[in-house]
DNA sequence: ATTATCTATAGATCTATAGATAATGC
DNA sequence: ATTATCTATAGATCTATAGATAATGC
């Protein structure tokens, strides 16, 4: 063990990083971009506001950043999955936390900066995403409607995730991965057909 | 006929109010409350920005305002609608549109403004509008299952508006009410059981 | 000596409003 | 005369940064 206690307050800038991200990934998807500052961010982070600028540059470079992270997660998740595994992923997804407990971000998929390289990337994650579902019922190039549904399929996870993220609105925010796997397997179920050779 | 050529110049404090409010309902639906500056929403109606002030006391007012109106189409959406009818409902909803072509912005049941008196009533109608939908579908009080399949109903209509008046992620951006249907049509029948009993 | 952290502040917004102007209707 | 609209501006943020301070490791 190198790393230190996470009450460390000896100086370390990869830690400080580090702190200053994943404040910014909370603060980021659960209040937006633009209402979120980076003084909130810094002290979430319990460190001076200045080290923003310092490790990412601008607040549109540590929104950035939090995004790569996002990719990161996305690929974790829909990476060698087959379609009956996705019911699961997605219910993680739309829980917020992955089968370990760690808190995933993918509505960081849903805020936009206003700043059109960022936003690139996020709708460019978004399009890989749902081509990866559709992939996994059989689509191929061209095949729109099929695409579509993958879209609505991601649409509707973010959707789940974003209303628990930003309201109470109860029993949904209080789900819990096991209680969505229902509702969310169907959903996906109706959405994405099951291929028949396989 | 009494109302004037919409291009009028003639001082109308209704018709102002009314563009206001438009523009307002536009701006805060795509882009979020705190990215809109009241600056944007006056442009956009073509009217000074202390009108705004007149008319709705602030900003905050103003989104309350727009909330009412959301208010008003959920009203009309649920009303006295039959299971049977709810995806068609809800494909116009997703879709941005009514059935005449009137725009609808339900999307600002995810914006918050950070307002608590705002957030009650935009959590409010979210619940509502998840209770009547659960409603149809056979729920009765302390039924937590079915209610959550509402809720669950709702946040992927609103995932579905939200992703198409934030992004340009194709097909779905363009999807019409009638590409979106049969989606969705498949994803609440997966999700709302149908009652045997009617 | 190096570099992580902090202080202080410039400059750029953004909202709200007081008071001036000008179109309307009696 | 009334009231819809506009001008000008005060006051409150918020981001970015230059330069000072202080902890670290050789």
């Amino acid at each position: 063990m190198i790393t230190s206690p996470a009450t460390a307050k000896r100086r370390d800038a990869a830690r400080t990083r580090q702190a200053l991200l994943e404040a910014a990934r909370v603060r980021f998807a659960s209040d937006g971009y633009a209402a979120t500052t980076v003084r909130d961010i810094a002290d979430d982070a319990g460190v001076n506001v200045a080290l923003i600028s310092r490790y990412f540059s601008s607040k549109e470079g540590l929104f950035e950043a939090c995004l790569a992270g996002a990719v990161e997660d996305m690929r974790r998740s829909t990476g060698s999955a087959r379609l009956s595994e996705v019911p699961e992923r997605i219910a993680e997804q739309a829980a917020g936390l992955d089968s370990d407990g760690v808190p995933r971000h993918l509505v960081l998929l849903l805020r936009s900066s206003g700043d059109a390289r960022a936003d690139e990337i996020r709708v460019g994650m978004l399009r890989t995403f749902a081509e990866r579902l559709a992939a996994l019922a059989g689509w191929t190039e061209g095949d729109d409607e099929l695409l579509l549904r993958g879209q609505v399929t991601i649409a509707a996870a973010l959707g789940i995730a974003l209303l628990r993220s930003t309201t109470k609105l109860e029993p949904l925010a209080s789900a819990t991965k096991e209680d969505l796997l229902g509702p969310v397997t169907d959903l996906i179920g109706a959405l994405l057909p099951h291929r028949e050779d396989s």
